[in-house]
DNA sequence: CCCCAATTGTTCAATGTTCAAGTAGATGCC
DNA sequence: GGCATCTACTTGAACATTGAACAATTGGGG
């Protein structure tokens, strides 16, 4: 129930929705710093620096052109272009030049980037399944990602061939 | 001894797992930015700056402790002076001395900040439901909220602080 | 061809976040 | 009281992020 039956002009969160909301809150809060802090002293990156490293080594090559690595890892162009000049400092990544589209570039995970996924994903994969998924029903786990799918779908500004294997 | 398919000594995320996790970690940074982006647009500030005047409006006299204030707003007190000092810059936020211990800092809501929250929230509220709640079920929001409500409380350090007669 | 709009990736400046001190006041114990 | 220790908060420097502006390149009509 929301407040008077007046339509009002404004339609607030009921005392229930901000119940949900205020935990959705407190719990991403918590996590994202909670993994942040996991990786920088295990892996010495954040989260996110971390979640680049996986998408790379999962591409065909263990290459993907900025552009699409921003659009698999949900960050703009911009922080990328950042976080993959971080990387390459530590040797983690490598740009090329992409031989299609000279305007291209293509972030490469080197070898000593895959070795640090190896030694640090053990860990990591332990502090997810302990802060999630090791607290949650098979039930609740089902709805976490039927929720999440919708959530993400309804913010894509708009995903055209997302899942193709792009690469030149 | 073991062979070839042996996982290991370690538990990895299952197929299913992994598709979860993906889609909560697409869905939490695209709604994290789509909300920061609407209130730095309207209101000129990120939202967990936005949840801190929430947090005093809510609080009697419109006041709290720095430390309490951080605890509920899941941030580190470092995060919160700095960022209270901007509010303070903004002049939505006062600090006063706490009466009953020296060490002690109040952040006091000021009534430019009081309006900016009166101004700002309808909109705020209008792109959580758009973003979230318009696009769950009533089952799933309940679930979401027991999800959250769970993972929250595994990662909470050790909350005490929640007897407050008038919590709610 | 030639223009012009769109795309790619980077850069800069302003802003926000983290971590490791640092200061000052409270607390406890003899 | 005197001393060690804990708590509250701030600070500064290193690092990360944002958004706008930019140069280079592409591609689609006339």
């Amino acid at each position: 129930m929301t407040t008077a039956p007046d339509p009002g002009p404004h339609r607030w969160l009921s005392d229930e929705e901000q119940r949900v909301w205020r935990a959705y809150l407190h719990a991403t809060t918590l996590l994202d710093d909670h993994l942040d802090r996991q990786l920088q002293r295990d892996a010495g990156m954040p989260h996110i620096y971390y979640g680049l490293l996986v998408l790379l080594a999962e591409a065909p090559g263990t290459r993907l052109r900025m552009t699409e690595l921003a659009k698999r890892s949900k960050i703009t162009r911009s922080r990328l272009s950042h976080a993959v000049s971080r990387l390459e400092k530590n040797g983690w990544v490598r740009r090329e030049d992409c031989p299609s589209d000279r305007r291209g570039q293509l972030a490469v995970l080197t070898a000593e980037g895959a070795e640090v996924l190896r030694e640090t994903a053990p860990g990591h994969v332990d502090a997810v399944r302990q802060a999630l998924f090791d607290r949650l029903t098979a039930r609740q786990q089902k709805a976490l990602g039927e929720i999440m799918t919708i959530v993400a779908e309804g913010l894509q500004p708009d995903e055209e061939g997302a899942d193709l294997p792009w690469l030149r």
